[in-house]
DNA sequence: ACCTAGATAGACAGATCTGTCTGTCTTTGC
DNA sequence: GCAAAGACAGACAGATCTGTCTATCTAGGT
């Protein structure tokens, strides 16, 4: 799935700031100031400031906040499955390898310095299932569906007994790699975990061998 | 290590709201809506007229916000703690049962309806690295080391080779099983993951014996 | 050369946030 | 029964937030 067709944001990420058309320029200055800082405590007047943009424009492109926050994830989202999507699909791998892949991709993001976490589990700390915000919360629970059915996508050529359960521990090992490598700066988590991911699913290839 | 003499908290959970004094009061109205709406949703005023006193009472007890917000996460890390300390340290358990008796804690707060996650990847999501609140990130910083260093403790007596590396696996398997708990409702999250520690610890157990 | 569409700067309204202050009432210890 | 300490209600200041509005300027297409 070509994403670009879907969101429109081409090579917003290597693009100079500048350079880009406004809306792309309050993306990319709320994309990061969203992520560096988390959404309520980045106000629009600052997103303005810092894209030089101004407020009428910003207005024009995002009819509220919300509607940007939306956006941010949205991109967000992109970005994330289309690395992943790359790392996957790499011709000549086994289906196995084919989810380890996603471990391995993981290890760069995690030693990145500007590396704060997953967008989507801070957005649902910050736009729980209490809140007021309707298009951000569809597109958080759109993202982990999303990942869901890309893992489950890889597990079921492996003809497991039970694959949702490995699918879950899968899961879990990502998002769990994630939030350590967020809270603990150790290198190591990525290949940790995907040894870990390796011996569940060589032990469940095996009991359904059997 | 007794969590009620450091934070002085007792048994605030069971008490009826209105028979507390006013700074329980204060702090259980505050850690419930922190909880469930994330902290920078919360304002001050709201907690004052939920929690049923004076603006000046408030700040004779709690400085700041930012000081109420680290006395919530102190509050919320002791209960946790407690819970774990219960769990783990029942008689009669084998060191490997004893680690797996944490995934055993989870399963009850993962199908309750007020669960909403680790208050501290949320802590982080908030205040993370760039944010200007250092009594938060500091309560949020020894948060994860004291969860580290609990588990370090019940996976030292196991002798393994490469203990660290265990650590942060079982580390991952649980904050992933609280963030699947939270995106996912899936009732099976805290078995699955307690099944992939066993996988996990039986492996390294038996590499350390060869 | 002109006309239109979109960008710019910045004032403004209304709500909300943290924190301070005043003055009254209630409770508690002696 | 009284004095002192603490809790109460609520106004207030100053900052900040989202979103609207006006009025000017610039760039492109024909």
């Amino acid at each position: 799935m070509d994403m670009a067709d879907v969101t429109g944001f081409a090579d917003l990420e290597t693009q100079p700031l500048a350079a880009l058309a406004p809306r792309e320029r309050i993306l990319k200055t709320a994309s990061d100031l969203f992520y560096r800082f988390s959404v309520h405590s980045v106000g629009i007047d600052r997103i303005i400031a810092e894209s030089g943009v101004a407020k009428m424009t910003f207005y024009k492109h995002f009819p509220s906040k919300a509607d940007l926050v939306a956006t941010y994830l949205r991109h967000k989202s992109a970005l994330w499955f289309q690395m992943l999507e790359t790392a996957t699909e790499r011709p000549g791998l086994s289906p196995s390898e084919r989810i380890l892949a996603i471990f391995d991709a993981l290890d760069g993001p995690f030693r990145s310095p500007a590396f704060r976490g997953c967008p989507f589990v801070k957005g649902m700390a910050e736009f729980g299932p209490d809140a007021d915000a309707p298009d951000v919360q569809a597109t958080i629970t759109a993202y982990f569906k999303d990942l869901h059915d890309l893992v489950a996508a890889l597990v079921e050529p492996l003809g497991l007994n039970r694959p949702e359960r490995t699918v879950m521990q899968i899961l879990s090992l990502i998002q769990g790699a994630i939030v350590m490598a967020q809270s603990t700066r150790d290198p190591l988590v990525a290949e940790a975990n995907r040894d870990a991911a390796k011996l569940l699913i060589d032990s469940a290839v095996a009991s359904a061998g059997a």
